[in-house]
DNA sequence: CTAGTTGCAAAGAGTTTGCATGGCG
DNA sequence: CGCCATGCAAACTCTTTGCAACTAG
């Protein structure tokens, strides 16, 4: 089993705790580390990164690297919510993580299956896009966090 | 705009002919840098770099981040093959890149857009799992799958 | 001739590894 | 007490930058 003897530790205890009060957004390993370190949680950057390592292999957390950014970012995975079987949107944009679930999609899959010969492995897969907010927002970021006027799609 | 005059080099042309011949696949910088080199083909990794940028903001290749590699894939944008339009798919296995061109698919990307106010990019996004051949199956080849080079190492 | 181009070497940034100490169970 | 975890420092990999020499137009 994956389940190889785990100690709880104060520093795992914290890099759980960074990840899950960011469970809706993505975090770098350097994030984490500075977090915790301002919060004067000495914790290694190399336990970090290896428990982030781990965490990965195990599939409670979730790795990607986007787009002009040159480090990896984590996120936490939410067990509970079938993330396996659904389809997760990133907007390049705000960084938000948004998870699909849809009968229609869950047809495309099929589709894909059926027609192109391939199995989409969910957990890998990300779409990458621009969400609605974000799209509103005509290019002027930092401002505007109310759309105005003919935000109805 | 781009009227800063642009030289044609012995080494640009040579950087541009392995990306055409690469075209259908991404390929790492590195893999530039040997290909060339192992032609006798003397390009500095400098000259690789700095050309493989200017071409990235130029639009004239893409850059993307593969999951599980730690280096940078650049792909050639052939105007005329879509590939801003269509999805692509990625073996985990064999690591193949198939650009799936349908239009349920093209439907799909409506339906995320209006029912889920999200605007794909496709150009940022590669569905990843399995094809076909690699999950030992042997379904029904379906002609709008179009299959390009792979990693051949 | 002049501005863009090249490439060595060195700097950087992010991540990983070696190894001795520390701590959970 | 045994085994896993930790963390410093150094190694590594990929990429960028400084700078002097070079070359296409």
């Amino acid at each position: 089993m994956a389940a190889s003897t785990s100690y709880k530790t104060k520093q795992r205890d914290q890099i759980m705790d960074c990840l899950l009060k960011n469970k809706d957004r993505h975090i770098t390993a350097d994030e984490i580390i500075r977090t915790l370190n301002a919060e004067k949680t000495e914790v290694g950057k190399t336990t970090v990164y290896r428990y982030l390592d781990k965490l990965v292999s195990q599939g409670i957390v979730r790795r990607y690297f986007i787009e002009g950014g040159k480090s990896a970012c984590y996120q936490f995975m939410d067990q509970n919510n079938g993330c396996s079987r659904h389809y997760h949107l990133k907007c390049v944009d705000c960084g938000q993580l948004f998870h699909l679930e849809c009968d229609y999609l869950g047809e495309m899959d099929s589709h894909i299956r059926d027609h192109h010969d391939f199995h989409v492995d969910h957990s890998k897969t990300v779409l990458y896009g621009q969400c609605g907010t974000c799209a509103g927002k005509f290019n002027v970021r930092g401002a505007a966090f109310r759309k105005t006027g003919g935000d109805n799609k």
